[in-house]
DNA sequence: ACAATATACAACCAAATGGTTGTACGTGGT
DNA sequence: ACCACGTACAACCATTTGGTTGTATATTGT
């Protein structure tokens, strides 16, 4: 149960950052060194490397050894697993629309209650 | 440019909490007060209160002043548009299969480039 | 064998986060 | 008029975060 929530912890924390959205959207498009990465930004090659492990401790990157590199990739399934939560929550919000559609079908008026 | 990273910063880190979440959740399916939410957790008050701060900065609920309560609702809009950030990763990640299939499709393998 | 490269990780630091309590203020009920 | 209620916010505190530098280890090229 609470399971699934360290799930979404985690993976919007690790969404919650320009940074590691920007190192994910580049290994979403093909295999990057850590280093490679690394030289893209204006901070050390150590900031860099703890952003790519908290993507991959989040589970939105898997990182692959060849020979001394630590080549990264973008997990899609991850991303929608992260996109279904908030389709789950519209799914949520569209449950208040069928409640208002029903109150106004209702016959009488008074059935309304403010919990 | 910067404009809409920070939002993303904002929207994600909102959610990346489990009471954040589950408030939003419950806003989403209506209107409630600071106080019947703070009612439902397990912490004081003003940790909801600051919670529902959080989100409402964010832009995905918003306050309404109704005698001396405020009643917080979600706004799906906001769900959505932070939904979308994630589908347009997916589509960064079709790009990606769009060039592998251009790389089979290709004559000479040479053509493979690795940046 | 050696030097350069790529990674990993520890130790440290300032700032932000998530919680607390206390205080102040407007609104509502009696 | 008074008191309870709902909210807002400040001050404080422990922990986490996002960055730094430094060190250790494995791999590659000469």
């Amino acid at each position: 149960m609470t399971e699934n929530e360290d799930k979404a912890d985690t993976m919007f924390h690790a969404l919650a950052d320009r940074t590691r959205r920007d190192i994910l959207r580049r290994v979403l498009t093909g295999e990057h060194s850590v280093s490679t990465l690394a030289a893209s930004y204006d901070m050390s090659f150590a900031a860099v490397q703890k952003h790519v492990a908290v993507l991959e401790r989040a589970g939105l990157i898997s990182k692959r050894r060849s020979g001394r590199e630590a080549l990264a990739s973008g997990d899609v399934e991850a991303v929608r697993s992260a996109g279904s939560m908030l389709t789950e929550l519209e799914t949520v919000w569209r449950g208040r629309i069928a409640r208002i559609d029903d109150l106004i079908a209702a016959p009488n008026p008074r059935t309304e209650r403010n919990e």
